[in-house]
DNA sequence: GCCTGGTCTCTACCC
DNA sequence: ACGGGTAGAGACCAGGCG
């Protein structure tokens, strides 16, 4: 019989060196299934040296305990864009691969092996052309083995043909899960030896809620038994949490261990276990930790889940019972704050349903792109997503992975920033060329299989050179990174124009929208992937070559804006502003194009903007009245709350109404209020991430010693992770009068390292251009006295 | 012994 | 575990100062 299903999750098993893959998947009908495909057969390669006869390394490796090789193919391949004879060596168990690579890699006459590290269930969705998170279409018959008991599924299947992918879009009704729990610890951060899960709140994106809570006695062997029953009662095909890969699973299954018995929350009874990039699998369902997306979201710099659903306007920090981890304990045991903290928790899975909302079609999207499971595809790496839709569409172009190796870093020039011309100006626009760095490796054609190495021969077709670096890259034919960009930069304009066909809140739009998302940041971190050392297809050059010709390009900009008689204020890497004529702007945007032959196109323009002498650092007003505020303390993590909303009022007051003096007025209040201690605790916390394991630290840092005061209290850190600290009085050093400010109390802050270390600086950074002086925002000097702008009488 | 200026370390940003 | 370019705070250190 034929079916089709959506892939959800992958997995491979190996008994007696027979491999089966298990797809698991959702039919037509809605029905959770499972097919196994017995049929595949993995293999590896032997590139060949030259002039070698590839029938003596067969006997060769035919006379070798290579058991399980089935067959030998000789193949035509391309290594580096380079045509290579190979073999295709074909293995009935995958698990010996490595192995067998190893050892006959030491035979004569084989150059190297490749693919050999591609694991299994890759290399099926690879050959196969089985994409996840999309439909295909299989002949299957009904499986009737022993084992099929302890399966949770509607049906499972034998594989009967090689399952095809069918172009349809739409997604089946996912039933989603998602959770949060809460461990009860005295001291500092709970460990799961010691100390139980006293609640875990549930929601379901049916709009089912529920909590599991341990009585007085704080057992909670009911509590983990109760959930595990809900999630096999349930069934969702995915499982959200936040922080779950790295914490929640592993503690809750810790618990159970320590009660005698396992977690059991998957499809086919086995315990969810760390795998592959760190991503926890539950096998038969997509696990996805909403912590793995954060970064798409990089406004936020404390990623935490509250701080996320507030952005997103899930549920607004106002609305909410905040309760610190310290706390925990004392809101447990007191019986009426244990009523917020049941809120607080069934909160916070409120938050991470509101979060999944916002992100699934993304992942899914992206999972789908790549080619990564689900499960995987938010704990890899931005090189590694890259890497895996490259390795796809080497599989097809007959290019063979090069393995990863070592290399040496030896840095190299990037972009070229110009210096902003201080102070205020008006009518300013940016000019941006559209994803700079992608089109120039197309427009060039640089790429690791194009690239010509100093002693190469010139190809008849010739040869672009790159400017300053001379590194040459043929000019045919189209190399990989070409092919796959343009490829990624059509799909993606063919989107976007489909898109417009449809309402922004229908469901066509969303997934459209999501799926031009994945493509986009795919694209935008080739550039980056090119420079990367751990990178398979890392040849220096071509990253190179890549920034040389957008410095020449930038730079090549400038020089025709002149030409036009139009004003740059300032540009930073693949942009310029410039005084706004729209006029000037659209003869200067077709003049680059006939000249460079890369499309650049105006995108913000601000009706005044603020530079300081510093480049990468200003703020503007946008015409519908919005700050866009650039590199300032306002939008930094590591300044004190109020020192960036005093900064951020400055600004608006200098933009919006070019009022110094009652800029400085504001100021001036702040620290009076500071002084009387009126400014909210909460705003004067530092929060600065650990970068090195503690006692690395070649200078004493504030924030690394308010992090071993947390950890003498039995908090664990980890690399990653953000202290938050206040300074309080006494003698010495910063860091000597750092401490985490879950343990400092407001009668103990400095109140003058406030106002001379945070307040005055982000405030003076503005002002300075505008004539106030520190003594004046200190109340020291009158406000009327305004002596001459230091800086800025050069340009007025 | 203390101040000063220069350098280094650390963090977080921009594109 | 994607790139280089950049700002700014604070620690650290050498040299000058009598």
């Amino acid at each position: 019989m034929r079916i089709n299903f959506w892939l959800l999750d992958i997995n491979y098993e190996v008994k007696n060196h027979e491999p089966e893959i298990w797809l698991w998947g959702i039919d037509d009908l809605g029905r959770r299934i499972l097919i196994i495909d017995k049929g595949f057969k993995s293999y590896f390669y032997a590139a060949l040296e030259n002039r070698v006869d590839p029938k003596e390394v067969i006997r060769e490796i035919n006379r070798g305990a290579f058991g399980f090789i089935s067959e030998i193919e000789v193949v035509e391949r391309k290594l580096m864009g380079k045509p290579i004879k190979a073999l295709q060596i074909y293995c009935d168990d995958p698990e010996l691969i490595p192995k067998y690579a190893k050892d006959i890699e030491r035979i004569r006459g084989v150059k190297a092996c490749f693919e050999d590290d591609i694991r299994y269930s890759m290399r099926y969705l690879i050959d196969m052309g089985i994409v996840p998170c999309g439909w295909h279409e299989v002949e299957v018959e009904k499986y009737e083995g022993n084992e099929r008991w302890k399966i949770q599924v509607d049906e499972v299947y034998l594989a009967k043909s090689t399952p095809v992918f069918i172009e349809r879009q739409d997604i089946p009704n996912l039933r989603i899960l998602g959770f949060s729990i809460i461990c009860y610890s005295r001291e500092g951060t709970p460990k799961p030896e010691r100390n139980p899960v006293v609640i875990i709140s549930t929601v379901t994106n049916k709009g089912e809620e529920k909590q599991f809570i341990a009585d007085d006695s704080k057992d909670d062997k009911p509590v983990l038994k109760a959930f595990m029953d809900y999630v096999k009662s349930f069934d969702p095909d995915i499982i959200v949490g936040y922080g779950v890969n790295k914490q929640d699973w592993e503690y809750l299954r810790e618990r159970c261990r320590k009660h005698g018995f396992t977690l059991s929350v998957d499809r086919a009874m086995s315990e969810p276990h760390t795998s592959v990039y760190g991503h926890v699998s539950i096998t038969g369902r997509a696990n996805i930790d909403l912590y793995d997306f954060s970064d798409e979201f990089p406004e936020v710099k404390m990623k935490t889940l509250e701080n996320l659903a507030d952005y997103l306007g899930i549920m607004k920090m106002q609305e909410r019972i905040l309760i610190e981890d310290v706390e925990f304990a004392d809101h447990w045991d007191d019986k009426d704050k244990r009523e917020n903290l049941k809120r607080f928790s069934m909160d916070n899975a409120r938050c991470i349903m509101g979060v999944t909302e916002a992100i699934l079609d993304f992942a899914i999207q992206l999972s789908s792109l790549v080619g990564l499971p689900l499960d995987h595809i938010g704990t890899a790496a931005v090189g590694f997503r890259v890497e895996w839709f490259l390795i796809k569409h080497a599989h097809k172009r007959g290019e063979l992975v090069p393995k990863r190796v070592e290399k040496q870093y030896v840095p190299y020039a990037g972009a070229i920033v110009l210096k902003p011309k201080p102070g205020l100006h008006e009518n300013i626009a940016v000019l941006d060329f559209t994803a700079m760095y992608p089109n120039l490796m197309i427009r060039y054609n640089i790429s690791p299989d194009t690239y010509l190495s100093p002693d190469d021969p010139m190809p008849p077709s010739g040869a672009y050179t790159a400017p300053e670096v001379g590194h040459k890259f043929r000019k045919d034919p189209p190399g990989f990174y070409k092919e796959v960009l343009s490829y990624l930069i059509n799909v993606r304009d063919r989107i976007r124009s489909e898109m417009k066909k449809y309402p922004p809140d229908s469901l066509e739009y969303r997934l459209l929208n999501a799926r031009q998302k994945a493509i986009k940041v795919i694209t935008n971190a080739s550039y980056g992937y090119a420079g990367w050392i751990g990178a398979r297809w890392y040849i220096k050059p071509v990253a190179e070559a890549v920034t040389a010709w957008g410095r020449q390009t930038i730079l090549e900009t400038i020089k025709i804006a002149k030409e036009e008689g139009v004003e740059v204020i300032y540009g930073d890497t693949d942009s310029i502003f410039i005084r706004y004529d729209p006029e000037k702007a659209r003869r200067l945007e077709l003049k680059i194009y006939e000249r460079i032959g890369l499309e650049i196109k105006p995108d913000k323009i601000y009706k005044r903007i603020f530079f300081t002498e510093a480049k990468k650092r200003y703020a503007g007003l946008l015409p519908d009245g919005k700050l866009d505020i650039v590199g300032l303390e306002v939008i930094r993590g590591d300044w004190a709350p109020i020192a960036k909303r005093v900064q951020e009022n400055v600004l608006e007051v200098i933009l919006k109404e070019n009022s110094p003096q009652k800029a400085a007025e504001h100021v001036r209040r702040i620290i009076e209020d500071l002084k009387n201690k009126r400014i909210p605790y909460r705003d004067l916390v530092i929060w600065k991430t650990l970068t090195k394991p503690i006692e690395e630290d070649a200078v004493k840092a504030a924030h690394v010693e308010a992090a071993k005061m947390l950890m003498e209290k039995g908090w664990k850190l980890a690399l990653g992770d953000k202290v938050g600290y206040v300074v309080v009085v006494g003698p010495g050093k910063l860091y000597e009068k750092a401490k985490p400010y879950i343990f400092a109390s407001y009668d103990e802050i400095d109140v003058e390292y406030y106002i001379r270390n945070q307040v005055i600086p982000a405030a003076i950074r503005v002002l300075e251009f505008f004539g106030i002086t520190e003594e004046q925002l200190l109340g020291r000097t009158s406000l009327k006295e305004a002596p001459t702008p230091k800086r800025l009488t050069d340009f007025f």
